[in-house]
RNA sequence: GCCCUCGUAGCUCAGUGGAUAGAGCAUCCCCCUCCUAAGGGGAGGGUCACACGUUCGAUUCGUGUCGAGGGCGCCA
């Protein structure tokens, strides 16, 4: 996690919040620690910067500061020598253990005092379900585009991949005080649809023992016999499979209504699905092209008409409108982010399967060149790595055309919903991913998800047996708490707000399962070192206060990736 | 050839401009008269691909080399 940086006038704003976490509050300290020792650097102009970061070291304390280091130079002193003086010069706080350690080269490492630290569980409670939102987003409107799959075929393990990171991109913004709007973008015409209703075609006269070749290309999976006969089951005047137009309609139907069903079992629910046909019929791919021409960006060659990407940083130009006078992919597509602009989303996200990476500078330069205004950088782009199908140690090609494949719903019906989307966000969603469906299948009990929600399992199990008021675990005195097992867990929880802000700014689901992992590993080992139902009183209730804010951060955690969490597993 | 992403333990992967680079799986050894053993504790296992540069400090940033995957069509 990178440092946070603070300077004076964050520090004041801050103190004007409600609740200043002790991040905050310490850094503010040593600033002022820092001005008394060295009452010049007030006047620097310069990036006069203290930074707090967690060492990787427990041992090293809560918090390490590394100004000294830094400010060598400057300052002409040695870096050992600058802590000194910083420390000396610090005020009085109820924040800290004691005075803090110099170590090693010069850093200042702090402990914080038991009050300070356990004071997480007090703002867990407050908040609840909330705790761990923040409000980086200020209510901006912001657009996530993901999945987008043609209507040609059930979904495929990458758009299970891209559904759950986009999902989870969606939920992280969200809880920063984004106002998301999900959005499902689809080719309903075109080569590839035409290559659906000529495959469904060729079922149906087969069926009908017509002549029928199969289209070069075409869908081979079982799902197009399937809507073939169900097309002549319900269109019984066309059981030779005459109206391709009406085969079309019905195909794209029938698979636009599977693939929300396959969504929904993941639950994964869109705002708007945006037809790209649309963008024909509403004359915006015109109206796209002709302001390209008149912005003066476009030459005609070879018959074709050409956009200057290059101009934007594209590696070449890029056609336009074919010489047999159709259009490219590519101009409904800018066409459409010109939408996304224009319907007032400052900010887009999209998120693709990197074999698509190639479309990106184009896309960008497309919209440059419409010289409207909008940021260079726009859309962002997400993109996830393919995804490996191993079964029965052999890799499983994921062909859309071949028809052979393994689905979304393959994985959902086999491990879990929970599991699958755990699993498909787990993972950084640029590197690649290998998904073991024999393991998956056949020791299922060790997905790292099930690790997670057993530590939420455990604790509601101990909390039944005390069988208390849980409210009443709000207000109870937690100085009993003193173990390193109890240290670690308030350190855990405290860390929660910042991870999922991280992970929003960042765009990274994965961050949030790699801290759930921890907190649930730090539950676990603190389960298995103490007791929690003890005969004192007092231990007893801080600890199952301590353990029933873990829950807690366990839970919204879990949320946001959009995961259960089991009361008993 | 050009572009993008990546290269960290046997495998799958995290992580970081700083102090001893982590987890899971796999291997080996321990722990249920005790709140769920779907758990915990411990051992072994590393030239963070390689070289150079920037820096007080580089596994992290930059350049180059090597290697892997992907993209480079008047296909979507």
């Amino acid at each position: 996690m990178p440092p946070s940086r603070y300077n004076f006038r964050l520090t004041f704003e801050s103190s004007m919040s409600s609740f200043i976490d002790n991040k905050t509050a310490v850094a503010a300290l040593f600033q002022e620690a820092l001005f008394t020792a060295y009452p010049a650097l007030k006047n620097e102009d310069l990036p006069f910067i203290i930074e707090v970061e967690k060492p990787k070291n427990p041992d090293h304390g809560h918090f390490a500061v590394n100004s000294a280091l830094q400010l060598a130079r400057k300052l002409g002193a040695k870096p050992r020598d600058i802590a000194v003086a910083i420390v000396a010069a610090l005020p009085a706080s109820a924040l800290l253990a004691g005075p803090p350690e110099i170590a090693g080269p010069g850093f200042i490492n702090i402990r914080l005092s038991a009050t300070a630290e356990s004071r997480v569980v007090n703002t867990v409670f407050a908040a609840a379900d909330d705790f761990g939102k923040g409000n980086d987003g200020n209510a901006q409107k912001v657009m996530v585009e993901f999945v987008s799959a043609n209507p040609t075929g059930p979904l495929h393990v990458g758009h299970g991949r891209g559904a759950a990171t986009g999902d989870t991109i969606a939920r992280l913004l969200e809880a920063q005080d984004w106002q998301v709007s999900r959005e499902f973008y689809y080719n309903d015409a075109g080569a590839q649809i035409n290559n659906l209703a000529l495959s469904v075609q060729a079922r149906v006269r087969e069926k009908a023992n017509i002549d029928a070749t199969f289209p070069e290309g075409g869908y081979r999976g079982d799902y197009i016999i399937e809507i073939a006969e169900r097309y002549v089951q319900q269109n019984p005047q066309d059981a030779k499979g005459e109206n391709l137009d009406a085969m079309q309609k019905f195909a794209v139907a029938a698979l636009r209504h599977e693939q929300d069903l396959d969504l929904k079992a993941f639950d994964v629910q869109f705002d708007v699905y945006y037809l790209e046909s649309s963008l024909y019929t509403d004359g915006l791919v015109e109206k796209t092209v002709a302001h390209l021409v008149k912005m003066g960006h476009t030459y005609e060659m070879d018959g074709a008409l050409w956009l200057k990407t290059t101009d934007y940083g594209d590696d070449k130009d890029r056609v336009m409108r074919k010489s047999d006078g159709s259009y490219t992919y590519f101009v409904p597509d800018v066409a459409y982010h010109v939408t996304k602009w224009e319907r007032g989303f400052t900010r887009a996200i999209t998120e693709l399967g990197a074999d698509h990476h190639g479309s990106l500078a184009r896309m960008h330069a497309g919209l440059q060149a419409m010289d409207m205004g909008v940021p260079k950088g726009y859309p962002d782009y997400v993109l996830h790595q393919m995804i490996t199908v191993m079964r029965s140690g052999a890799e499983m090609k994921i062909s859309k055309r071949a028809g052979s494949y393994v689905t979304l719903r393959d994985l959902i019906d086999e491990v879990g919903r929970d599991a699958t989307r755990y699993f498909f966000v787990m993972r950084k969603s640029d590197s690649q991913l290998t998904f073991d469906i024999d393991l998956a299948n056949s020791r299922s009990e060790e997905n790292p998800v099930y690790y997670v929600q057993y530590a939420h399992a455990r604790i509601c199990s101990v909390l039944n047996q005390w069988g208390g008021e849980a409210a009443t675990l709000k207000a109870v005195d937690l100085s009993p708490l003193a173990s390193k097992y109890e240290s670690d867990l308030l350190r855990a929880l405290a860390d929660f707000p910042e991870t999922l802000r991280t992970a929003a700014r960042e765009l990274a689901p994965h961050l949030v399962c790699v801290y759930l992992g921890d907190l649930a590993a730090k539950l676990h080992s603190y389960y298995n070192a103490e007791k929690f139902l003890v005969e004192d009183e007092g231990l007893k209730l801080a600890r199952l206060s301590l353990i029933a804010a873990t829950r807690q951060v366990l839970k919204n955690g879990l949320a946001v990736v959009g995961v259960s969490a089991p009361e008993k597993m």
